[in-house]
DNA sequence: CGCTTGTTGGACTGTCAAGTCCAGTTCGCG
DNA sequence: CGCGAACTGGACTTGACAGTCCAACAAGCG
């Protein structure tokens, strides 16, 4: 899997409205129906196109499901942007959380993480997609860990807290939430996953009350 | 997909032979290619038999599929097992959560949960598949339930906390670190998702000296 | 206008997958 | 042994899917 868009040179802007329209058909079927669940027949017909313009804008499939994930990636970020800007504080984490859990009882839980969905599916498929799922991870959890890294700047984090090891540990918890709640069809999964998430941030809170006094030595066990 | 196995009445020692090696092809190629990149020629091959023997026992491919869901979740209990039966202390929890760190860094992450990836590829595919995968968990979490309970029982948890509310918990925290490092291709996900979830465990604990006290979270940090 | 390049429609090909069918073989049992 | 049921081999049908091809249409530009 090379994935090269075969893009023409320049684009007019009806090629580009054209262009735009198969991703996002694209997009829709893949987040319900998966990668293997949707043909390239199914973009065509749901996208109002025809079967050249699909292999006149995309080298192939793959290259299609290349840009579907990176249209995915902005999406999230784009639904998440206002609460992962205010990512500083403890309440600001709560209200992230809180909105996750509401867009997931508003679905139902149908469909799990867009991108997690593509992360499972494509893992083992495709080592080039499987790069790009990673980097999308990445771009993701880099909000999270600018918001821990501001928490601690002041001082609502203990300094030896490592952000980004904390972003590794809340994303898990929201990932295996959502395949929970989607696999149930409940939002309890990533409430209390997300809850217990939030919990391990607080933690590691740096006020004097709570960190270091608690440091007890009965390592238990 | 109603995929009801059409077995015969009887089968010969020589028929349920057969039978288990499909199953048991059938699974270890969908591990490793997922349903949809596992086509019953492939199971064909893979386990020696013909195309006529495969639909002599089962209905459809999802009768299969069904069917490997059950092995699958036979394997897994099976492997867990001297783990799972120790589960009623925190030093117990940690021993199964080193356990599955170890099974993960053996296999590169590759594959991921071999339950996880069948959930995520199933769920939005088909209702019936996605019931028989919620049991799937289901009867793992209970061994996770019943150990924590036991934990409660001889003190060591605090009497109001909810064992089913906390494996929820460690089997998001464990699903979501499995999926990240699949992705990653590292374990480290995994590492700090199942500490935090013992993290979480350890703030419920019911130890005069240790709740609220108390918070030894494991070794790193 | 006329050339070039971008854009579109849709028929067509080759491959592969699920599922069917039937003829032949082995097994269990009286 | 011999009969019926379980079992096996593999050719075959049907449909779907990725990808190709070409002829026609639009648009920018000198």
């Amino acid at each position: 899997m090379t994935a090269q868009t075969s893009r023409p040179r320049r684009l007019t802007d009806r090629g580009a409205a054209t262009r735009a329209r198969i991703i996002e058909a694209a997009a829709d079927l893949i987040y319900l129906r998966g990668v293997g669940g949707t043909s390239m027949d199914d973009v065509m017909h749901n996208s109002a196109t025809s079967k050249s313009q699909l292999y006149h804008y995309f080298a192939d499939k793959d290259a299609l499901v290349a840009e579907v994930i990176a249209l995915q990636t902005s999406r999230v970020l784009a639904a998440q942007e206002p609460y992962l800007r205010k990512l500083d504080t403890v309440a600001g984490l709560r209200r992230w959380a809180a909105a996750l859990i509401e867009t997931n009882r508003a679905t139902g839980g149908i469909g799990g993480c867009p991108i997690g969905s593509l992360a499972s599916e494509l893992a083992e498929q495709s080592d080039y997609a499987r790069t790009l799922v990673t980097a999308s991870f990445h771009t993701w959890e880099s909000h999270l860990v600018r918001g821990l890294e501001r928490m601690r700047d002041h001082g609502e984090l203990a300094p030896d807290a490592d952000p980004r090891d904390l972003t590794t540990a809340i994303m898990s918890a929201l990932q295996g939430g959502l395949l929970l709640a989607q696999t149930t069809r409940s939002t309890r999964p990533l409430e209390l996953a997300l809850d217990m998430a939030i919990g391990h941030v607080t933690q590691h809170q740096g006020h004097p009350v709570s960190r270091g006094a608690l440091q007890c030595s009965m390592t238990n066990e």
